[in-house]
DNA sequence: GCGACTTCTGTCACAATGTGACACGACGAT
DNA sequence: ATCGTCGTGTCACATTGTGACAGAAGTCGC
């Protein structure tokens, strides 16, 4: 790895944690671009080539979420209920985050505090949200071997998954937690969702429009 | 109603139905601001003074189905069970749309159009849903009798029902379908998700702090 | 109808986000 | 050392969105 990469890297994360430093300071509406790059010695144009926009900085852990996400799901066995991959997607995230460094571990806390104040940012991640379902949904729609666009059980599987991991993510009982709070918190999101859900309900119409007269109640 | 409401009225509705036209015919990026206030003959200063942002344009209908729910919800009888209040909720704007005039109609399959164009805006609206959802989860849970701020059953109340109609709303099997159609599947898309649900999931806890004796006397 | 009052609208000025073009300098491979 | 690539800064610019103010249009009382 050389040079530029590293220093690429570097550049990346100062830009982070210096965003995130003003934004708990003086609020995210009112720094502006200008002062984010200021204080980390860049132009305004280059923050625009780390970051395509000042509200993607907020979006890096979702995206990272993401990514694991999906990697789980690759790897799961073919014939694992969806809803089940899912959930198995959502603990692989919250293992990451509790195997985090304490840089990371603080940017995420710093991060949900800046949310906390903005319920427009965790609009903004939940927005992005809507698009990675997509991606989510083709891939469960893939693994149950039906056709994604008219699928509404596997888009059904990941809203209801995203769902909970937001509000897990959402709900603190306390201001400040530690992350080990936090992962708890979302983990036992998951296990409730869980226990809300007719078990088997999204195992047994994946087979096509079969005999309409065996078809499932579901 | 004098005269000038209904002006405020029918230039609210004319920048509405240029916009879309416009964004059908030419995408909603490429389409500006300055460009809806030509076709309608005011300056963009006035546009701004109707809707407060361009995104916003594509709101309306989003905000007009909260209204309904949180009407909804306050007239179901205090003992039902949340989910079933919301479905209710869900099911009078499905109501209110069969319900619209043809002009409304046909302003909604425009807008389904422009979205489906542009997932961003799907996100756009989903992002106003994730502020939605927290007024919805406080009525919600003050009809439980719980603090609203942590208790999580109110929030997936809420956010399940929310992505039942969303799913709906994105998830078409034609193209171009009508209103009939839309409605159609929104309403078996929350049919699904209520056979997805295990029956009573959301009535077991809320009487936690009910128990006299528990009661602490702060 | 007339005047006074309120509300709406247009113009101007301006801040902030975001993008394209271009030149300069630092890094990397040979 | 040199050439090509890549990152960066500067400049110009479009677009969205807001504040201030003046004038036009609607509203109400006479």
């Amino acid at each position: 790895m050389g040079l530029r990469e590293r220093k690429k890297e570097k550049t990346r994360l100062a830009i982070l944690d210096a965003a995130l430093d003003l934004f708990l300071e003086q609020g995210y509406d009112s720094t502006t671009v200008e002062q984010i790059a200021g204080s980390v010695d860049i132009s305004p144009r280059t923050f625009f080539r780390y970051f395509s926009s000042k509200d993607s900085l907020v979006l890096w852990f979702h995206d990272h979420g993401e990514e694991i996400i999906t990697e789980t799901l690759r790897s799961r066995p073919p014939g694992e209920p969806p809803f089940t991959s899912m959930v198995h997607g959502m603990r692989a995230v919250l293992g990451d985050m509790q195997g985090s460094t304490p840089q990371d571990a603080e940017r995420f806390l710093k991060l949900r505090r800046v949310l906390d104040d903005q319920p427009r940012l965790v609009g903004l991640s939940v927005a992005r949200g809507a698009e990675t379902e997509r991606r989510l949904a083709a891939e469960v729609a893939a693994r149950r071997g039906v056709d994604p666009a008219d699928d509404r059980v596997s888009h059904l599987v990941v809203a209801i998954a995203m769902a909970a991991v937001r509000v897990g993510f959402e709900c603190p009982h306390k201001d400040e937690p530690d992350l080990g709070e936090v992962v708890e918190q979302m983990g036992e999101t998951i296990t409730l969702v869980e226990s809300m859900l007719r078990p088997g309900w999204d195992v047994q119409d994946a087979r096509e429009p079969a005999d309409p007269r065996e078809a499932p109640d579901v």
